[in-house]
DNA sequence: AAGGAAAACGGACTACGGTCCGTTTATATC
DNA sequence: GATATAAACGGACCGTAGTCCGTTTTCCTT
Protein backbone atom coordinates (compact mmCIF):
# COMPACT_ATOMS: atom_id res chain seq x y z
CA UNK A 1 0.00 0.00 0.00
CA UNK A 2 1.32 3.16 -0.96
CA UNK A 3 0.55 6.83 -0.28
CA UNK A 4 -0.46 7.57 -3.31
CA UNK A 5 -4.04 8.47 -3.69
CA UNK A 6 -6.00 4.71 -5.00
CA UNK A 7 -9.29 6.32 -7.21
CA UNK A 8 -8.10 7.33 -10.53
CA UNK A 9 -10.29 9.56 -11.09
CA UNK A 10 -10.26 11.66 -7.84
CA UNK A 11 -10.02 15.14 -8.28
CA UNK A 12 -6.91 17.29 -8.94
CA UNK A 13 -3.59 15.60 -9.93
CA UNK A 14 -2.39 14.71 -6.58
CA UNK A 15 1.62 15.21 -6.35
CA UNK A 16 3.18 12.65 -4.04
CA UNK A 17 6.79 12.87 -3.51
CA UNK A 18 8.85 9.89 -4.34
CA UNK A 19 10.60 9.97 -0.56
CA UNK A 20 7.45 10.07 0.99
CA UNK A 21 5.74 6.97 -0.62
CA UNK A 22 9.13 5.36 -0.35
CA UNK A 23 9.72 5.77 3.61
CA UNK A 24 6.26 4.37 3.34
CA UNK A 25 7.01 1.30 1.76
CA UNK A 26 9.68 0.72 4.27
CA UNK A 27 7.70 1.48 7.63
CA UNK A 28 5.12 -1.19 6.10
CA UNK A 29 7.58 -3.15 5.46
CA UNK A 30 9.84 -3.25 9.02
CA UNK A 31 6.09 -3.34 10.84
CA UNK A 32 5.63 -6.81 8.90
CA UNK A 33 9.30 -7.78 10.51
CA UNK A 34 8.45 -6.92 13.71
CA UNK A 35 4.63 -8.43 14.05
CA UNK A 36 6.50 -11.75 12.54
CA UNK A 37 9.60 -11.54 15.02
CA UNK A 38 7.59 -10.61 18.30
CA UNK A 39 3.87 -10.02 17.58
CA UNK A 40 1.60 -6.89 17.17
CA UNK A 41 1.67 -6.35 20.92
CA UNK A 42 5.47 -5.73 20.46
CA UNK A 43 4.59 -3.10 17.22
CA UNK A 44 5.08 0.33 18.86
CA UNK A 45 5.44 3.63 16.83
CA UNK A 46 8.94 4.29 18.94
CA UNK A 47 10.68 1.02 17.52
CA UNK A 48 8.66 1.29 14.36
CA UNK A 49 10.00 4.26 13.30
CA UNK A 50 13.74 3.11 14.81
CA UNK A 51 13.16 -0.36 12.71
CA UNK A 52 12.25 1.56 9.51
CA UNK A 53 15.20 3.99 10.19
CA UNK A 54 12.78 7.16 10.24
CA UNK A 55 11.56 10.01 12.41
CA UNK A 56 8.58 8.85 14.31
CA UNK A 57 6.90 11.78 12.85
CA UNK A 58 7.72 10.31 10.00
CA UNK A 59 5.52 7.47 10.92
CA UNK A 60 2.69 9.28 11.94
CA UNK A 61 2.18 11.73 8.68
CA UNK A 62 2.35 7.91 6.81
CA UNK A 63 -0.49 6.11 8.47
CA UNK A 64 -1.47 8.30 10.92
CA UNK A 65 -2.10 6.46 14.06
CA UNK A 66 -0.95 3.12 15.21
CA UNK A 67 -3.94 1.61 13.73
CA UNK A 68 -3.06 3.14 10.74
CA UNK A 69 -0.62 0.93 10.65
CA UNK A 70 -2.50 -2.38 11.44
CA UNK A 71 -5.24 -1.18 9.05
CA UNK A 72 -2.42 -0.80 6.32
CA UNK A 73 -1.11 -4.33 7.25
CA UNK A 74 -4.25 -6.10 6.91
CA UNK A 75 -4.88 -4.12 3.73
CA UNK A 76 -4.21 -6.49 1.07
CA UNK A 77 -6.21 -9.52 2.78
CA UNK A 78 -9.51 -7.17 3.32
CA UNK A 79 -9.13 -5.76 -0.54
CA UNK A 80 -8.51 -9.19 -2.01
CA UNK A 81 -11.67 -10.70 0.01
CA UNK A 82 -13.87 -7.66 -1.46
CA UNK A 83 -12.76 -7.98 -4.54
CA UNK A 84 -14.35 -12.14 -4.09
CA UNK A 85 -17.25 -11.08 -2.43
CA UNK A 86 -18.03 -8.23 -4.42
CA UNK A 87 -17.04 -9.98 -8.27
CA UNK A 88 -15.07 -13.29 -7.64
CA UNK A 89 -16.24 -16.82 -8.97
CA UNK A 90 -19.55 -18.16 -6.92
CA UNK A 91 -20.58 -18.99 -4.49
CA UNK A 92 -19.06 -15.81 -2.56
CA UNK A 93 -19.55 -13.28 -6.04
CA UNK A 94 -22.14 -13.00 -8.23
CA UNK A 95 -23.79 -15.77 -9.68
CA UNK A 96 -25.03 -17.79 -6.87
CA UNK A 97 -28.45 -17.58 -5.33
CA UNK A 98 -27.87 -14.99 -2.96
CA UNK A 99 -28.82 -16.65 0.38
CA UNK A 100 -25.47 -19.00 -0.80
CA UNK A 101 -23.62 -15.75 -0.81
CA UNK A 102 -24.63 -14.54 2.23
CA UNK A 103 -23.29 -17.65 3.93
CA UNK A 104 -20.39 -17.77 1.97
CA UNK A 105 -19.23 -14.16 3.27
CA UNK A 106 -19.41 -15.41 6.83
CA UNK A 107 -17.96 -18.06 6.17
CA UNK A 108 -14.83 -16.24 4.57
CA UNK A 109 -15.37 -13.00 7.00
CA UNK A 110 -15.06 -15.48 10.29
CA UNK A 111 -12.10 -16.96 8.56
CA UNK A 112 -10.08 -13.91 7.87
CA UNK A 113 -11.18 -12.36 10.84
CA UNK A 114 -9.87 -15.14 12.76
CA UNK A 115 -6.60 -15.69 10.41
CA UNK A 116 -5.31 -12.19 11.26
CA UNK A 117 -7.09 -11.59 14.42
CA UNK A 118 -4.34 -10.49 16.31
CA UNK A 119 -3.82 -7.60 13.80
CA UNK A 120 -7.23 -6.15 13.42
CA UNK A 121 -7.47 -6.56 17.11
CA UNK A 122 -4.55 -4.45 17.64
CA UNK A 123 -5.89 -2.20 14.72
CA UNK A 124 -9.32 -1.46 16.19
CA UNK A 125 -8.33 -0.33 19.58
CA UNK A 126 -9.93 3.25 18.77
CA UNK A 127 -13.28 4.48 20.36
CA UNK A 128 -15.00 3.81 17.42
CA UNK A 129 -12.98 3.19 14.60
CA UNK A 130 -13.99 -0.35 14.40
CA UNK A 131 -17.29 1.03 12.70
CA UNK A 132 -15.95 4.04 10.95
CA UNK A 133 -13.74 1.95 8.45
CA UNK A 134 -14.66 1.81 5.18
CA UNK A 135 -14.20 -1.50 4.66
CA UNK A 136 -16.71 -2.26 7.03
CA UNK A 137 -19.41 -0.42 5.14
CA UNK A 138 -18.34 -1.76 1.74
CA UNK A 139 -19.46 -5.41 4.18
CA UNK A 140 -22.32 -3.92 5.32
CA UNK A 141 -23.82 -2.58 2.20
CA UNK A 142 -23.38 -6.03 0.56
CA UNK A 143 -24.75 -8.01 3.36
CA UNK A 144 -27.81 -5.93 3.07
CA UNK A 145 -27.62 -5.87 -0.53
CA UNK A 146 -27.98 -10.19 -0.06
CA UNK A 147 -30.56 -10.05 2.35
CA UNK A 148 -32.90 -7.91 0.32
CA UNK A 149 -32.43 -10.29 -2.25
CA UNK A 150 -33.47 -13.25 0.09
CA UNK A 151 -36.71 -11.06 0.30
CA UNK A 152 -36.30 -10.44 3.82
CA UNK A 153 -38.86 -8.10 4.70
CA UNK A 154 -37.38 -6.72 8.17
CA UNK A 155 -35.56 -3.78 9.21
CA UNK A 156 -32.67 -4.30 6.43
CA UNK A 157 -30.32 -1.92 8.19
CA UNK A 158 -30.43 -3.15 11.68
CA UNK A 159 -30.83 -6.80 10.60
CA UNK A 160 -27.53 -6.29 8.75
CA UNK A 161 -25.78 -4.91 11.80
CA UNK A 162 -27.14 -7.55 13.97
CA UNK A 163 -25.48 -9.98 11.77
CA UNK A 164 -22.50 -8.20 11.30
CA UNK A 165 -21.79 -8.48 15.04
CA UNK A 166 -21.14 -12.20 15.47
CA UNK A 167 -18.26 -11.73 12.95
CA UNK A 168 -16.47 -9.07 14.93
CA UNK A 169 -12.38 -9.75 15.60
CA UNK A 170 -12.21 -9.60 18.92
CA UNK A 171 -15.49 -12.09 19.55
CA UNK A 172 -14.18 -14.88 16.92
CA UNK A 173 -10.56 -14.51 18.69
CA UNK A 174 -12.21 -14.79 22.42
CA UNK A 175 -14.42 -17.84 21.29
CA UNK A 176 -11.95 -19.70 19.44
CA UNK A 177 -8.92 -19.27 21.90
CA UNK A 178 -10.86 -18.53 25.21
CA UNK A 179 -13.90 -20.93 25.02
CA UNK A 180 -12.34 -24.00 23.07
CA UNK A 181 -14.90 -23.18 20.06
CA UNK A 182 -13.44 -23.82 16.66
CA UNK A 183 -13.93 -21.59 13.52
CA UNK A 184 -16.48 -23.99 12.11
CA UNK A 185 -18.47 -24.13 15.31
CA UNK A 186 -18.77 -20.08 14.45
CA UNK A 187 -19.37 -20.48 11.48
CA UNK A 188 -22.25 -23.26 11.60
CA UNK A 189 -23.67 -21.03 14.58
CA UNK A 190 -23.78 -17.94 11.87
CA UNK A 191 -25.25 -19.99 9.04
CA UNK A 192 -27.52 -21.29 10.82
CA UNK A 193 -29.08 -17.80 12.22
CA UNK A 194 -28.88 -16.62 9.09
CA UNK A 195 -30.47 -19.60 7.71
CA UNK A 196 -33.77 -18.65 10.25
CA UNK A 197 -33.45 -15.39 9.03
CA UNK A 198 -33.57 -15.76 5.52
CA UNK A 199 -33.88 -18.77 4.69
CA UNK B 1 -19.42 -0.85 46.56
CA UNK B 2 -16.51 -1.47 49.09
CA UNK B 3 -13.48 -3.63 48.42
CA UNK B 4 -14.95 -6.56 51.01
CA UNK B 5 -15.71 -9.65 49.51
CA UNK B 6 -19.38 -9.92 48.02
CA UNK B 7 -19.97 -13.09 48.58
CA UNK B 8 -20.70 -13.89 52.19
CA UNK B 9 -19.35 -17.81 52.20
CA UNK B 10 -16.26 -17.07 50.16
CA UNK B 11 -13.59 -19.31 51.83
CA UNK B 12 -10.65 -17.63 55.26
CA UNK B 13 -12.02 -14.58 56.52
CA UNK B 14 -10.63 -11.95 54.24
CA UNK B 15 -9.11 -9.34 56.76
CA UNK B 16 -9.93 -5.27 55.28
CA UNK B 17 -9.22 -2.41 55.82
CA UNK B 18 -10.95 0.34 57.37
CA UNK B 19 -9.24 3.00 55.62
CA UNK B 20 -9.04 0.65 52.26
CA UNK B 21 -12.42 0.96 51.97
CA UNK B 22 -13.05 4.34 53.17
CA UNK B 23 -10.73 5.04 50.32
CA UNK B 24 -12.35 3.25 47.52
CA UNK B 25 -15.22 5.07 48.50
CA UNK B 26 -14.42 8.36 48.26
CA UNK B 27 -12.52 7.23 45.15
CA UNK B 28 -15.61 6.22 43.56
CA UNK B 29 -17.51 8.87 44.86
CA UNK B 30 -14.91 11.66 43.23
CA UNK B 31 -14.99 9.69 40.25
CA UNK B 32 -19.08 9.90 39.84
CA UNK B 33 -18.42 13.82 40.27
CA UNK B 34 -15.62 14.10 37.38
CA UNK B 35 -18.11 12.16 35.50
CA UNK B 36 -20.55 14.24 36.05
CA UNK B 37 -19.20 17.68 35.65
CA UNK B 38 -16.49 16.95 32.43
CA UNK B 39 -17.81 13.27 31.08
CA UNK B 40 -16.06 10.41 30.96
CA UNK B 41 -13.20 11.44 28.87
CA UNK B 42 -12.27 13.38 31.35
CA UNK B 43 -11.87 10.85 33.94
CA UNK B 44 -7.93 10.66 34.16
CA UNK B 45 -6.26 8.27 36.72
CA UNK B 46 -4.01 11.41 37.83
CA UNK B 47 -7.16 13.32 38.14
CA UNK B 48 -9.08 11.11 39.87
CA UNK B 49 -6.43 10.67 42.35
CA UNK B 50 -5.94 14.50 43.21
CA UNK B 51 -9.68 14.56 43.63
CA UNK B 52 -10.21 11.97 46.34
CA UNK B 53 -7.01 13.30 47.72
CA UNK B 54 -5.26 10.13 47.74
CA UNK B 55 -2.19 9.01 45.76
CA UNK B 56 -2.21 7.69 42.49
CA UNK B 57 -1.30 4.25 43.55
CA UNK B 58 -4.20 3.89 45.48
CA UNK B 59 -6.85 4.22 42.71
CA UNK B 60 -4.66 1.55 41.31
CA UNK B 61 -4.35 -0.46 44.32
CA UNK B 62 -8.38 -0.08 44.76
CA UNK B 63 -9.79 -0.70 41.23
CA UNK B 64 -6.89 -2.28 39.47
CA UNK B 65 -7.08 -0.23 36.49
CA UNK B 66 -8.96 2.38 34.24
CA UNK B 67 -11.58 0.17 33.18
CA UNK B 68 -12.08 -1.15 36.49
CA UNK B 69 -13.27 2.34 38.14
CA UNK B 70 -16.02 2.67 35.14
CA UNK B 71 -17.09 -1.03 36.29
CA UNK B 72 -17.69 -0.34 39.44
CA UNK B 73 -18.87 3.16 38.30
CA UNK B 74 -21.56 0.68 36.16
CA UNK B 75 -21.61 -1.50 39.16
CA UNK B 76 -24.79 -0.41 40.26
CA UNK B 77 -27.42 -0.45 37.25
CA UNK B 78 -25.31 -3.83 36.30
CA UNK B 79 -26.83 -5.53 39.46
CA UNK B 80 -30.17 -4.14 39.79
CA UNK B 81 -30.76 -5.19 36.04
CA UNK B 82 -29.19 -8.39 36.73
CA UNK B 83 -31.08 -9.07 39.93
CA UNK B 84 -34.36 -7.96 37.65
CA UNK B 85 -33.92 -11.14 34.95
CA UNK B 86 -33.18 -13.31 37.63
CA UNK B 87 -35.47 -13.11 39.64
CA UNK B 88 -37.65 -9.60 39.38
CA UNK B 89 -41.19 -9.77 37.89
CA UNK B 90 -41.98 -10.64 34.38
CA UNK B 91 -41.72 -10.19 31.57
CA UNK B 92 -38.38 -9.85 33.02
CA UNK B 93 -37.84 -12.18 35.39
CA UNK B 94 -39.31 -15.29 36.05
CA UNK B 95 -42.83 -16.63 35.45
CA UNK B 96 -43.25 -15.18 31.86
CA UNK B 97 -42.94 -17.33 28.81
CA UNK B 98 -39.09 -18.15 27.90
CA UNK B 99 -39.36 -15.77 24.69
CA UNK B 100 -41.19 -13.15 26.18
CA UNK B 101 -38.37 -13.07 28.92
CA UNK B 102 -35.89 -13.18 26.29
CA UNK B 103 -37.27 -10.50 24.00
CA UNK B 104 -37.54 -7.91 27.39
CA UNK B 105 -33.96 -8.88 28.17
CA UNK B 106 -33.02 -8.06 24.80
CA UNK B 107 -34.69 -4.79 25.31
CA UNK B 108 -33.43 -4.12 28.75
CA UNK B 109 -29.92 -4.82 27.62
CA UNK B 110 -29.94 -2.14 24.49
CA UNK B 111 -31.65 0.63 27.12
CA UNK B 112 -28.94 0.12 30.07
CA UNK B 113 -26.18 0.02 27.45
CA UNK B 114 -27.11 2.56 25.28
CA UNK B 115 -27.93 5.39 28.75
CA UNK B 116 -24.26 4.32 29.96
CA UNK B 117 -22.82 4.35 26.58
CA UNK B 118 -20.28 6.48 27.90
CA UNK B 119 -19.53 4.52 31.01
CA UNK B 120 -19.58 1.14 29.27
CA UNK B 121 -18.08 1.86 26.19
CA UNK B 122 -14.82 3.79 28.62
CA UNK B 123 -14.15 0.54 30.78
CA UNK B 124 -14.39 -1.58 27.92
CA UNK B 125 -10.75 -0.70 26.35
CA UNK B 126 -8.97 -3.44 27.20
CA UNK B 127 -8.17 -5.74 24.99
CA UNK B 128 -10.02 -8.65 25.83
CA UNK B 129 -12.19 -7.26 28.98
CA UNK B 130 -15.42 -7.11 27.25
CA UNK B 131 -15.73 -10.81 27.66
CA UNK B 132 -14.05 -11.96 30.44
CA UNK B 133 -16.07 -9.84 32.69
CA UNK B 134 -18.86 -11.96 35.23
CA UNK B 135 -22.00 -9.76 34.03
CA UNK B 136 -21.04 -10.66 30.32
CA UNK B 137 -20.45 -14.42 31.76
CA UNK B 138 -23.99 -14.35 33.72
CA UNK B 139 -26.19 -12.86 31.14
CA UNK B 140 -25.09 -15.64 28.44
CA UNK B 141 -25.97 -17.98 30.70
CA UNK B 142 -29.24 -16.96 31.19
CA UNK B 143 -29.94 -16.02 27.55
CA UNK B 144 -28.24 -19.50 26.50
CA UNK B 145 -31.43 -21.10 29.09
CA UNK B 146 -34.06 -19.25 27.82
CA UNK B 147 -33.21 -20.31 24.21
CA UNK B 148 -33.31 -23.83 25.50
CA UNK B 149 -36.58 -23.45 26.87
CA UNK B 150 -37.75 -21.85 24.24
CA UNK B 151 -37.11 -25.38 22.21
CA UNK B 152 -34.37 -24.43 20.12
CA UNK B 153 -31.95 -26.86 18.89
CA UNK B 154 -28.78 -25.01 17.56
CA UNK B 155 -25.63 -24.69 18.82
CA UNK B 156 -26.51 -22.84 21.99
CA UNK B 157 -23.38 -21.64 22.94
CA UNK B 158 -22.51 -19.89 19.47
CA UNK B 159 -26.37 -18.68 18.49
CA UNK B 160 -25.80 -16.95 22.51
CA UNK B 161 -23.24 -15.40 21.42
CA UNK B 162 -24.15 -14.18 18.17
CA UNK B 163 -27.43 -12.51 19.90
CA UNK B 164 -25.21 -11.05 22.47
CA UNK B 165 -23.53 -9.48 20.15
CA UNK B 166 -25.75 -6.89 18.76
CA UNK B 167 -25.95 -5.76 21.88
CA UNK B 168 -22.52 -4.48 22.43
CA UNK B 169 -22.66 -0.71 23.59
CA UNK B 170 -19.83 0.23 21.10
CA UNK B 171 -22.44 -0.35 18.21
CA UNK B 172 -25.82 0.81 19.96
CA UNK B 173 -23.63 3.76 20.45
CA UNK B 174 -22.65 3.80 17.03
CA UNK B 175 -25.98 3.22 15.61
CA UNK B 176 -27.69 5.69 18.03
CA UNK B 177 -25.80 8.65 17.81
CA UNK B 178 -23.63 8.27 14.65
CA UNK B 179 -26.37 6.73 11.89
CA UNK B 180 -29.58 7.92 13.29
CA UNK B 181 -31.30 5.04 14.98
CA UNK B 182 -33.05 5.17 17.34
CA UNK B 183 -33.36 2.38 20.35
CA UNK B 184 -36.98 1.23 19.70
CA UNK B 185 -35.34 0.65 15.75
CA UNK B 186 -32.50 -1.39 17.91
CA UNK B 187 -35.08 -3.31 20.32
CA UNK B 188 -37.46 -4.01 17.23
CA UNK B 189 -34.52 -5.17 14.82
CA UNK B 190 -33.29 -7.73 17.85
CA UNK B 191 -36.61 -9.28 18.64
CA UNK B 192 -37.59 -10.13 15.01
CA UNK B 193 -33.96 -11.71 14.83
CA UNK B 194 -34.79 -13.71 17.79
CA UNK B 195 -37.99 -14.73 17.14
CA UNK B 196 -37.20 -15.98 13.53
CA UNK B 197 -34.68 -17.81 15.65
CA UNK B 198 -36.84 -18.78 18.62
CA UNK B 199 -40.44 -17.93 17.59
C1' DA C 1 -0.84 -0.46 76.37
C1' DA C 2 3.07 -1.95 73.60
C1' DG C 3 4.96 -4.40 69.77
C1' DG C 4 5.20 -6.14 65.29
C1' DA C 5 3.69 -8.14 60.93
C1' DA C 6 0.88 -7.42 57.14
C1' DA C 7 -1.58 -4.34 54.43
C1' DA C 8 -2.16 0.09 52.35
C1' DC C 9 -0.24 4.43 50.94
C1' DG C 10 1.92 7.84 47.77
C1' DG C 11 4.27 9.73 44.24
C1' DA C 12 8.39 9.32 41.40
C1' DC C 13 9.19 6.55 37.43
C1' DT C 14 8.49 4.04 32.93
C1' DA C 15 6.55 3.23 28.43
C1' DC C 16 3.65 4.49 24.99
C1' DG C 17 0.66 7.11 21.57
C1' DG C 18 0.37 11.26 19.59
C1' DT C 19 1.66 16.42 18.53
C1' DC C 20 4.55 20.34 17.10
C1' DC C 21 7.60 22.99 14.71
C1' DG C 22 12.20 24.20 13.09
C1' DT C 23 15.00 21.97 9.42
C1' DT C 24 15.74 19.44 5.20
C1' DT C 25 14.65 17.90 0.53
C1' DA C 26 12.09 16.95 -3.79
C1' DT C 27 10.27 18.97 -7.66
C1' DA C 28 8.38 22.63 -10.80
C1' DT C 29 9.86 26.69 -13.11
C1' DC C 30 12.93 29.71 -15.32
C1' DG D 1 21.76 24.46 -13.54
C1' DA D 2 19.86 27.90 -10.11
C1' DT D 3 15.91 29.19 -7.32
C1' DA D 4 11.60 29.08 -4.96
C1' DT D 5 8.04 26.66 -2.67
C1' DA D 6 5.51 23.27 -0.82
C1' DA D 7 5.94 18.89 1.17
C1' DA D 8 8.17 15.72 4.15
C1' DC D 9 11.30 14.89 7.89
C1' DG D 10 12.82 14.09 12.73
C1' DG D 11 12.95 13.99 17.36
C1' DA D 12 12.02 16.76 21.50
C1' DC D 13 7.92 17.22 23.93
C1' DC D 14 3.29 16.26 26.21
C1' DG D 15 -0.39 13.72 28.58
C1' DT D 16 -1.83 9.34 30.18
C1' DA D 17 -2.08 4.42 32.03
C1' DG D 18 0.20 1.58 34.81
C1' DT D 19 4.39 -0.03 38.04
C1' DC D 20 7.52 -0.01 41.98
C1' DC D 21 9.18 0.34 46.37
C1' DG D 22 10.37 2.90 50.57
C1' DT D 23 7.23 4.78 54.18
C1' DT D 24 3.09 4.93 56.98
C1' DT D 25 -0.96 2.92 59.09
C1' DT D 26 -3.99 -0.55 60.85
C1' DC D 27 -5.09 -3.94 63.94
C1' DC D 28 -4.02 -8.52 65.99
C1' DT D 29 -1.45 -10.45 69.78
C1' DT D 30 0.29 -10.49 74.31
Amino acid sequence: MTTRRALPLAGPPVRVRRDAVANADRILCAARCVVDADGADALTMDRLAAEAGVGKGTVFRAFGSRAGVFAALTDDFERNFQAAYLSGPPPLGPGAEPLDRLLAYGAGRIQLNGMHAALLRAGARAPDGKFEVPARKVSAMHVRMLLRQCGVEADLEVLTEALLAPLDADLVHYLTSERGLTQDDLVSGWKALVQSVAG
